[in-house]
RNA sequence: GGCCCUAUCGUCUAAUGGUUAGGACAGUUCCCUCUCACGGAACAAAUCGGGGUUCGAAUCCCCGUAGGGUCACCA
């Protein structure tokens, strides 16, 4: 209680960030947050062979987008503490609690260290699912280096975790059978124990352990695919935890708020892409349309209207979809519009589109310039339309600003591509029949 | 297979012994509406099965069943 509240993000870079370790990321930085603690970030990359330089850069690049913050520096790296280890492994081979066995297969010419095991029974308490026993006879004597200066895994965790002052474990379900055999090694080295706290597997539809065969499992492909941090970090937090209330929709610092290990569900999720794209469609709604556009603008690499911000806003769930409508709603290049689409497919009469768009045409001229909002625009031409028939006057009008079946409004158009244009166009359909 | 974990609508979940089992996403229908979208309303949809304990069980216990995780000189 008095002591500060650190936790730990561990990856290995061996592949890109996926999703659950994004949400482990996540719920330590939670944790630490609401307890005024911190979480470090340690990479371990005790395994050489699948450790690489730019999965280091994607974890890192993925948690500063993310806005996961962590305390810095240092960024720890097992592989430049390896001294530290060669220590204690001796110090576990000269108190008789580890030894040197057979060869190594990897390093012909060295010796393996193996644990010896008291075969005891390890009960821990699990702040997720209260108390969990293991019988560790079954692991036998395994193996902690893969010589006297290589450690291993468990062997390396162990000994960070008290180096860094670790004080809450909390990590994904696949290492609850992890647990016991590190608890030997703490006990071995005469290391206090962590709190633990083993938060269920995010799940794919089939139910197994969401991975790499499911298809896009790293969050660098969800940001390629246009959603947001706050989308993100959203509904991985509420997989495999809630708050309990009925809001759905919440910003990083009121998770901080909320948080607690005790609201951490037992059962596993399986991650579903609807609901995170409603999510992300909500907190994109939720932009202002400046912060919206600067982050647009980023995404797609490209300039746009800033007034077609509110159009897309309403409308994509994505930046991707947002990328695609900016082109779609860019209205100012050539409008095609073919008769049978201005007669909505021969629902609407060619004389009386004719007709109407003549005589929008002269509403529209009446308009004072500086009066050419989308507001205005409706109050001058909505009496008419209201007289002939919404559907017959305004149809025609809209694919004649648009030049397409989908749209926004009219009115919005013709504010948007000004007076001059408007008028252009609507003579341009007039005279296509 | 051994060990461990888990089990509420299709999915994410609420309920901490007493509710017509609530909400959200997705679905369907309707309203708004010239289209798309937004927005609003409604419908449909669940306590894995069986035994206990209890006046009362989704909730506690046991047994099944099902699913998952883990059993490396990976992490």
């Amino acid at each position: 209680m008095s002591q500060p509240v650190i936790t730990r993000f561990p990856p290995s870079p061996t592949g890109l960030l996926h999703i659950g370790g994004a949400r482990t990321a996540l719920f330590n930085y939670l944790f630490a947050a609401h307890n005024g603690g911190k979480m470090i970030l340690r990479f371990e990359d005790t395994d050489k062979e699948r450790s690489k330089p730019e999965f280091e850069q994607d974890i890192l690049d993925v948690v500063h987008w993310l806005g996961i913050p962590y305390e810095t520096p240092p960024v720890y790296r097992q592989s430049e503490r390896l001294s530290v280890y060669q220590g204690h492994v001796a110090r576990l081979v000269d108190a008789g609690m580890a030894y040197e066995a057979e060869e190594s297969e990897n390093n012909p010419g060295k010796k393996v260290v193996r644990f010896k095991n008291p075969n005891s029974v390890i009960t821990f308490a699990d702040a997720v699912r209260e108390q969990v026993t293991f019988d560790t006879t079954d692991l036998g004597d395994f193996v902690i280096a893969r010589s006297i200066d290589e450690p291993l895994y468990h062997l390396a965790v162990v000994i960070d975790d008290h180096d860094m002052g670790v004080t809450h474990v909390i990590r994904g379900e696949e290492h609850i059978s992890n647990t016991p055999r590190q608890i030997l090694i703490l006990e071995a080295l005469g290391f206090a124990r962590p709190e633990y706290a083993h938060v269920p597997l995010i799940l794919a539809p089939d139910k197994s352990k969401l991975s790499k065969r499911h298809g896009a499992v790293s969050a660098t492909d969800y940001r390629a695919q246009g959603f947001i941090p706050e989308a993100i970090i959203n509904y991985l937090a509420l997989l495999g935890w809630n708050p309990g209330g009925e809001q759905e929709v919440f910003t990083l610092e009121e998770l901080v708020k909320l948080f607690t290990l005790e609201r951490i569900h037992k059962a596993g999720a399986v991650f579903g892409t609807e609901k995170l794209l409603w999510f992300n469609h909500e907190h994109l709604k939720r932009l202002s349309d400046q912060e919206y556009g600067a982050r647009l603008k980023d995404f797609s690499k490209s300039e746009f209207d800033a007034r077609l911000v509110p159009l897309i806003k309403e409308r994509a769930q994505t930046l991707t979809e947002a990328t695609d409508l900016i082109k779609e709603y860019d209205f100012t290049g050539d409008v095609s519009c073919e008769p049978a689409l201005l007669l909505n497919k021969g629902k609407i009469a060619a004389e009386d589109a004719s007709k109407h768009l003549q005589a929008v045409q002269a509403i529209i001229l009446g308009v004072a310039d500086e009066d050419f909002t989308a507001a205005h625009i409706k109050d001058a031409v909505w009496p008419y339309a209201e007289q002939e028939g919404r559907g017959a006057v305004l149809w025609p009008l809209r694919v004649a600003l648009s030049g397409r079946e989908k749209s926004p409004d009219p009115f919005t158009i013709a504010a948007l591509v000004g007076k001059d244009e408007t008028l252009k166009r609507i003579a341009r359909a007039a005279e296509s029949f």
